[in-house]
DNA sequence: ATAATTTTTTAGACTAGCCTAAACTTATAT
DNA sequence: ATATAAGTTTAGGCTAGTCTAAAAAATTAT
């Protein structure tokens, strides 16, 4: 059984590791946990030990086949939290993760597995993104950022890249969601903005930032 | 803010010294908390500095008016989660209590009070113990132990006293619920033990000590 | 190829929470 | 009243998780 820390540490190393196959970082892992290089190795060895990651010394990590799926249990419960607090609380989507972040280290599988029935076995999140099933499957659906959007297709938005509260308060302002369907009127040239069309309906200018943070299926 | 350790402490402070108004005991703490005696006074010396208890040396402690109200959110927490996963999680009674141990420490004000809207403000637990509101107030009901009960009277469930999970199996096995109507038909002197009709329509006997930890109203 | 810089690891120290063993205080028995 | 027993506190030590400062290794620049 792993403590809250061991949890926390292996998520971060789950999520940092997921996008390429190269090693993480002990100073990647250092500045997304808010802590010193040196609190770093000394859990890297704690978890290498328990066969979770494989380290080398000086090369970083690389997450094991057990380390994910025990990952992708802390990542499921996190999300399926989420959801309950928007869809049964009246959360609203930037209000969420704080407590997500508590609430993912719960021990009870009775409890996530009730709590999964309760919601319907949902496959995305709050925030669009995936919900591991039981076994730690994924469904996994080719996402691109709207920056990287061509031509005046039909355009659905899908996720955040990253959800942080005020991304996601500007989103809600501006009258983008989850399943929105978008169009794109403009790309201004001179700084990669956007002017888009939301449902059809209302027009607005987001920045190359904002689109570049936002992910879309065409 | 409390950790997760002192909320623990604090609890047990508080239902220890709830019935009677003499000091708690350092090893009555030790006892519930499954720790020993120096390491309670160790707690002990914190949570009197944090002004939570009045703490004499070698003659115990008393809960202060700060401590109790830190006390009784966490109790809050206890039993709102208990009545959720009862209400909306479809946990059996007997099933709720070791989850709870851990959602009390759940951080969030927020969180609590939607929780207590989404289950429209219950004033009682699975095991009808009072949920006290935000405000920390108590609706306190008189109520007695079923062995103490005179004579044929109408009868009703409102609580266990200890609700260990293998008790409050056997009740629900003999069909005795929170609410059930009892009457009594006979009490063996020999042993103590009841005949009781539930609902009108079931006849049992049970052992004194069940009909101790059953209490009720007439 | 060597020197300077950056990153990582190690060494040593701190806090929270726990323990055992010894010292101390209070309660009980004669 | 004194001796014994029981309960409490103190002293010292342990682990998990954190830190700073110093040492070691890898990377980058000259
Ligand atoms: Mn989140
Ligand atoms: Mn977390
Ligand atoms: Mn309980
Ligand atoms: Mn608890």
């Amino acid at each position: 059984m792993l403590s809250y820390t061991e949890e926390n540490y292996l998520k971060a190393i789950y999520h940092l590791s997921d996008s390429g196959a190269k090693a993480v970082l002990t100073s990647e892992i250092a500045e997304t946990m808010n802590t010193k290089a040196a609190s770093v190795t000394d859990m890297i060895k704690k978890l290498s030990n328990k066969n979770l990651i494989a380290y080398e010394k000086y090369y970083g990590v690389k997450i094991t086949k057990q380390g994910r799926t025990e990952a992708l249990m802390v990542v499921r419960k996190h999300r399926l939290w989420e959801t309950f607090l928007v869809q049964k609380l009246q959360f609203s989507w930037d209000e969420v993760h704080d407590v997500a972040e508590q609430l993912e280290h719960i021990q009870s599988t009775l409890l996530i597995e009730k709590l999964d029935e309760f919601l319907e076995y949902p496959t995305v999140d709050p925030h669009g993104h995936p919900i591991p099933d039981k076994s730690g499957k994924i469904l996994e659906v080719r996402q691109i950022p709207l920056s990287e959007c061509s031509g005046r297709k039909k355009i659905i938005v899908r996720s955040v890249k990253h959800g942080s509260p005020s991304f996601l308060q500007y989103l809600s302002k501006i009258g983008v969601y989850i399943g929105a369907g978008i169009s794109i009127l403009d790309k201004v040239e001179f700084d990669g903005s956007l002017e888009i069309m939301i449902d059809a309906k209302k027009k607005v200018f987001i920045s190359r930032e904002a689109a570049q943070n936002l992910l879309v299926t065409e």
